[in-house]
DNA sequence: GTCATGATACAG
DNA sequence: TGTATCATGACC
């Protein structure tokens, strides 16, 4: 497994959003670690983009962060109660994002459970199963990702992601992105990816 | 399928 | 002060 580098995301949200999939986002809570392979994004492209919380270079103190140097983490509050992830990209002063929408759970899977559901993994069922990974609050929650996370450096070493040193085979899909009605034009554009076939994609 | 939840942002 | 939102779970 190698980390991700600055110049990974120092590209448009559009292709880290695409080459991120497949990819392994870990994340320390406490003195562990979990950590779920990206299996969906969505790119959000920043001043021209509808759909982002920095449409027309909207700088307050939540969007901040996505107008700083690529590579570090944007997490905020959805409808007061779930938090989004997502991944600063393109150079400073471009606020360009990629939202992770789901992963699907690779390791300490133990933790992720207990996190979100406060159950033991051996008691979790299926579905239960899917839900640790299959929608950005949820992935949040089963991955103990918070406010206090906003801003953190994704080049550092308690949240980073990393890639196989074989790169594994599989088919990207190209979609529109969720919920973004409101967006107008920009709803319809196809800024969202998932792995084909995979489980532990949020909507089909 | 509907609805409540409630932080953040913005219009008035 | 009201209205909308990059979501989810609990209901019908």
């Amino acid at each position: 497994m190698k980390k991700l580098t600055r110049e990974f995301y120092n590209r448009t949200s559009l292709e880290v959003a695409r080459d991120i999939l497949g990819k392994y986002l870990v994340h320390a809570v406490e003195d562990e670690k979990v950590i779920g392979r990206i299996v969906e994004t969505e790119a959000y492209m920043g001043p021209m983009d509808k759909a982002a919380h920095s449409y027309n270079n909207r700088r307050t103190k939540r969007t901040e962060v996505m107008f700083g140097p690529p590579g570090h983490a944007y997490v905020y509050v959805i409808y007061g109660m779930y938090y989004c992830m997502n991944i600063v990209t393109a150079e400073e002063g471009k606020p360009q994002a990629v939202l992770i929408r789901s992963v699907e759970p690779v390791s300490n899977l133990e933790r992720m459970a207990k996190l979100r559901y406060k159950k033991n993994l051996s008691d979790l069922g299926e579905k239960e199963i899917i839900g640790l990974g299959n929608g950005p609050g949820k992935l949040c929650l089963s991955m103990g990702i918070t406010a206090v996370d906003n801003g953190t450096d994704l080049c550092g070493d308690s949240f980073y992601v990393a890639e196989d040193d074989v790169k594994s085979v599989f088919q990207v899909v190209t979609a529109k992105r969720i919920n973004i009605d409101y967006a107008e034009e920009a709803a319809l554009y196809p800024w969202r990816f998932y792995i084909k076939g995979n489980r532990f994609v949020s909507k089909k």
